[in-house]
DNA sequence: AAGAATCGGTTGTTTTTACAACAAATGGAG
DNA sequence: CTCCATTTGTTGTAAAAACAACCGATTCTT
């Protein structure tokens, strides 16, 4: 367990002995469910952050007339309900569902985020920590709706091509998704997708090679 | 000031006395700008949070191409580039202008995440108030995007009107926009989102009369 | 009450997208 | 190299959305 801990983005960093020294400050502690178990449900009012130990979970959607959406996967190391459990226990609005046999380890979010003072110094790093995940997500999820929220495609792929430009500081620049994750990104048809890029292609404004692209003008 | 921070999200509970025993420890400062300053410019590190205390400030995207983009205004009590300064001070992607003569309070935010131990048991409280802030967001930010991200008015109608439903616990409910609002949020046309609330009206899958919903079946 | 402004619904036209089907290019695996 | 699977580009068609323009209803102002 020691080591999927280290492996993942909440207690990555921490030594053993610190890790050891760490959880029973947290009230931690593991369950181990079998396949198409709730996790959570919607509804209700998470008090503690999951992290998936061994197997995997999906978050699901369920809408008004029945129709179920997968919003993400959670594997092995990664965590789910912590921006519920963070935002003072607001009602889940969706479930959480093992897909296979699943163990997982709850942390009590209450007791994360009260530094306990004593031998335990790396609880003000792991508070950081926390919050650095939830920034992390926050710009992430602000940038895609940035691209997102433009009505055509041609407008969101220039949109996030900008942004990658910015970010890496140059006209020239790898994406790191192929065209269909592309697609999937920036929420439209991968063909339509395809082809908008040849018009731009065209007229001037960009040129690109597999997953190399330059900004022109 | 101590009226308007306890009119913010950030602020808001402490007393005056309190207040005054925190700010001290937290290494805060105020400036005044002209319109139209720079309050932070893309690719910027912003070690501390910033919020308007008088005037206020545009959050301000501008692409490769020069294309200019307003993503948020920011007013009296509200917080900018907490999101950035909180992830390990990443870069920032955006510019924040202000509209006018602009009074801002910044706060180190790495002052704001080490509890100093000392008299100020507000500092941990403050903590969880950020953390709050970050995680609601965060919600939000995800809601947003589930609905956006489908392909059609349609259906992101639906799924809004359902995310609402849910959170109501009722087939019926009022919504906090007008058509223009819901639009905006929707990213769609506002014509084109009536009259296919027109549509889903005459199919029998729901009813509605001003911001009042109810979805049948 | 009159006038102005805002809001919501409707309709027709143009533009854009989704979808489907297919061809070309690419990249491994044997 | 050849075969096979995957990725990417292209095209035509049907569906959907954006846009614009307009009208009626409601609300606000004076």
């Amino acid at each position: 367990m020691i080591q999927i801990l280290q492996s993942s983005v909440l207690f990555s960093g921490y030594t053993p002995e610190q890790l050891k020294q760490l959880l029973p400050c947290l009230d931690s502690w593991e369950k181990t469910y079998d396949k198409g178990e709730y996790l959570m449900r919607m509804g209700d009012r998470a008090e503690m952050i999951g992290m998936v130990l061994s197997g995997s979970a999906h978050v699901i959607e369920e809408d008004f007339w029945g129709n179920r959406n997968i919003i993400t996967e959670i594997g092995i190391g990664e965590v789910f309900a912590e921006s519920y459990a963070c935002a003072n226990s607001a009602p889940l609005q969706v479930d959480v569902v093992t897909q296979e046999k699943t163990t997982v380890l709850y942390i009590y979010i209450h007791k994360l985020l009260t530094p306990c003072g004593k031998a335990c110094d790396y609880h003000i790093s792991l508070i950081r920590r926390l919050v650095g995940m939830l920034a992390q997500k926050n710009l992430f999820l602000n940038e895609k709706l940035r691209h997102v929220t433009r009505r055509t495609t041609r407008e969101r792929i220039l949109s996030y091509l900008s942004a990658i430009a910015a970010r890496k500081g140059s006209a020239e620049f790898d994406i790191p998704f192929n065209r269909q994750q592309l697609a999937d990104y920036l929420a439209v048809d991968r063909s339509a997708m395809s082809s908008e890029l040849g018009k731009l292609r065209d007229e001037g404004t960009l040129t690109f090679h597999k997953n190399h692209f330059s900004l022109l003008q």
